[in-house]
DNA sequence: TTGAATTAGTTTCAGATGAAACTATTATAG
DNA sequence: CTATAATAGTTTCATCTGAAACTAATTCAA
């Protein structure tokens, strides 16, 4: 391969964003399949089982998702009986949302199937570099940060 | 932090996806604010660029596209001047897809910027997480093509 | 106070997306 | 040979998406 040359099968960003779909794809298809989850309605809910009581932005900030789409797919979990949302007493913009008993059983069933799939496909690295994948990710996500995007010369 | 409980932020799939689509957006501002091109056009024009003559099947293949959005992100690449396409002589369904010249100015001018933002990239990491990140890239899209979606038991 | 600015969240609008249906061409079975 | 199936690519349709405009509530400045 002539350097400079850029082939997509080798390039970082390219490389992540196929493996990041195929993973999201997969994850995807068992939370629709089974429950008729979107991958932001399970967004919403895995930060609400985990921190009940959450404002949507404050869930915004944790799923990485914009207000937009946490509006939606809040919207969606109350519909299907999966969430509720109370109004802040104290501020009466803000909401404060939580899982239903059904949106938690859903949350209790999911999990540890998630969890277990995340452990499987660890499995399929060595223990070195299982340890130290996270910080690699950590420190990708904070080069991408600094750089901003790429700028022409 | 309770065993089985998940947590969003050191959740691999998620950590992935963020991480992938924060280089992803970066990279496409750029594409965009500088040539008015999308992710996917930028894809076909990568993959043409280093092999001139593919079919839209072929693309599809080479840039993990489904091939709705390979028709679409050629269309426009040749609307806006940028590819051509011809009638293979031997099969007159597939298309033979080449830039043409604007577009190799484009890619040209393109591809060093990407090269160096990916090298600015890797920077971030110590020498031999860098030597092994694309093994380890390789390993997960195995596992997970071998694991399929996850079930629930 | 009160009215301008800010913040939380929703709606709108225009474009992107993917599954399925469709067109055109080529391959294959009888 | 036909005609049935398979393949390449496009179009349609219904849904998804994000930016910008919007509503409602709160804060701040004079």
């Amino acid at each position: 391969m002539k350097p400079g040359s850029l082939d997509l099968e080798d390039f970082l960003p390219y490389r992540l964003s196929v493996l990041s779909n195929m993973i999201s794809s997969s994850i995807a298809g068992a939370y629709s399949e089974y429950f008729g989850l979107s991958i932001n309605e399970w967004r919403v809910m895995a930060v609400l089982g985990r921190f009940p009581g959450l404002s949507a932005a404050e869930v915004a900030e944790r799923t990485a998702m914009d207000k937009v789409a946490v509006s939606r797919a809040v919207a969606r979990l109350i519909d299907s009986g999966r969430a509720r949302r109370e109004t802040a007493a104290e501020d009466r913009r803000r909401s404060v949302l939580e899982l239903t008993a059904e949106g938690r059983r859903i949350y209790d069933r999911l999990t540890p199937v998630l969890l277990r799939y995340e452990a499987e496909l660890l499995d399929a690295l060595g223990p070195s570099q299982r340890r130290r994948l996270m910080g690699l990710l950590t420190d990708l996500q904070e080069a991408a940060r600094r750089l901003g995007p790429p700028r022409l010369d």
